[in-house]
DNA sequence: TACATTGTTCGACTAATTTCGAAATACAAC
DNA sequence: GTTGTATTTCGAAATTAGTCGAACAATGTA
């Protein structure tokens, strides 16, 4: 496979972005490349299968967060953020939004 | 239960939102709400089993999105949008959109 | 050509989620 | 109290999603 295919984001559903983004590893590769920019694949798995890994680039990618160029033998990944943005305006606001710390401490004082 | 406990907005994450609205049944149950505002729980529940309903509120509720009062025999729920707004600022619009028929349409047209 | 590197696909397994009937709970009205 | 309505909880079955090793494909380099 030399190329991948990319959902225009007039394709792309709320529903989509939401399933991509519910994983957590999925949420965290989403907001690496929201913060770094483009990285590969190795880059992005924290010595997790690339197998796994393989399967999380590719719902990312048809769900239209992520788009995948091929740079001889590494895969670039990149956030769509400059569409992903016009389409849902404040997505990439809550990508980035991850104060777990935050919210687990406060998730702990609802729990009392 | 006379009173169900709804998270701080402060504690909500943006992967819990994610993840209760990538299912297509809460989805829709709180696109209804943001259109039609506060529903109980039959209103919502199209012939569904009302078990199954049950459990998808309490997914929604859990997550933040939804807020649920009762009065008397039936729970009102309502999406807590200006709560939601300011913690994720366009959430509701993305909530609102679904042109499910040209998502639909560009996907068919895409995966020629 | 052979080899190393990067990533995908396949298939099997496991874990998590969804679904739904039956029983239980909550409340209002009689 | 008994009845009726609205909804939850429980428990089990069905479905869906995530994980990961092994085999495969594409590219670059010696």
């Amino acid at each position: 496979m030399v190329r991948y295919e990319h959902p225009p984001i007039s394709a792309v559903s709320a529903r989509d972005v939401f399933q991509a983004l519910s994983d957590p590893i999925r949420l965290e590769i989403a907001r690496r490349l929201a913060r770094r920019g483009a990285q590969n694949c190795s880059e992005l798995s924290d010595a997790r299968p690339r197998s796994t890994m393989s399967h999380h680039f590719k719902v990312l990618r048809d769900a239209g967060v992520v788009r995948t160029l091929v740079q001889g033998t590494e895969h670039i990944n990149s956030l769509r953020s400059e569409e992903l943005e016009s389409r849902f305006p404040g997505i990439v606001a809550m990508i980035l939004d991850d104060d777990d710390e935050r919210s687990e401490a406060d998730a702990a004082a609802f729990a009392r």
